[in-house]
DNA sequence: CGGAGTCGGTTGCTTTATACAACTTTCTTG
DNA sequence: CAAGAAAGTTGTATAAAGCAACCGACTCCG
């Protein structure tokens, strides 16, 4: 995108879209959530250019999104964590994959959101479906179901 | 963005930004869900260029999210609805505005959701916090407060 | 009847972001 | 001492976004 914000808008929205609106910016806050910190897995996860995820990590750290901290010093090696502020981006991506869900993938769903330990999945107000408890981030862990692209013949693991 | 979408990834999140997730294209959803339907009235709202306003329309259309219409004939004048699956983007845009609310605008907040009749705001879940009630996009109410951009002096309506 | 205005675009050119690949630095392991 | 990993950085190319001007169909005004 040419400018990344919006400048005639003055809305909660636009003011979102400017910080979280690039592409692949949502997706690397996702990756953060399911456990991918490290500049490396982002980036074979991602698939994006190197230069493109370093310019987004920065940014998101500028934000106040992310933190960057060593997992190890000699050689220093970063990992990135979501702060209090990016963890409230929760809701933007549960709405999305909730969307997705329904339009997205033909009905395969590669991911589920479910209650930790009542293993209820979660409703669209993030409400477990089993216990009728509001889940939060912390509480909720998202399963990998073994779902692929359909076109994608399924090979066994091999070599 | 080069591609719009993300070949190396299969997860809803990922399918639901290829579609919505292009710079512009949350706004102008936003703006439809406003009321505000037809392209002259959403280029001078948005300030988008025009050819990148009807590119995105015109996707929009193909996705099925919004559908264009005649409001009239000779000569014939379109508007743009949201169809069922646009109107499922709502629970999108409300996190989005959230945590803009939250985080983009120091405090300001240029516009308020609430319950139609009943008035209450919405919390993060698109409950009504003065009834309780789970609130749908139908019976919520986007109302613009006047908040305007803080270093923009007011200035009385002339001319 | 002629000119201005409106709506909904389309076209051409410029500017900027993104992609891709190769390279670098620092340190570890065999 | 060579190979490899992690985390970037740099250089070049290409695609997307921005901008302004133009267009066709029609209406309204004088």
């Amino acid at each position: 995108m040419l400018n990344r914000d919006y400048p005639s808008q003055y809305c909660p929205v636009a003011s979102t879209l400017e910080v979280v609106g690039e592409r692949w910016t949502l997706l690397i806050i996702r990756d953060v959530f399911l456990g991918i910190r490290r500049f490396d897995d982002l980036q074979r996860d991602l698939g994006v250019a190197r230069n493109i995820l370093q310019a987004r990590l920065e940014r998101l750290v500028e934000e106040g999104i992310l933190v960057k901290r060593p997992y190890q010093e000699r050689p220093v090696r970063n990992e990135y964590r979501l702060t209090e502020k990016g963890a409230d981006l929760w809701p933007v991506l549960v709405a999305l994959l909730q969307w997705g869900d329904r339009y997205g993938l033909e009905g395969e769903r590669p991911m589920i959101l479910q209650h930790r330990g009542c293993g209820g999945e979660l409703d669209d107000r993030r409400r477990c479906v089993a216990c009728g408890a509001d889940v939060t981030v912390t509480e909720a862990i998202a399963v990998r179901t073994g779902a692929r692209r359909p076109q994608t013949v399924a090979e066994p693991v091999s070599a």
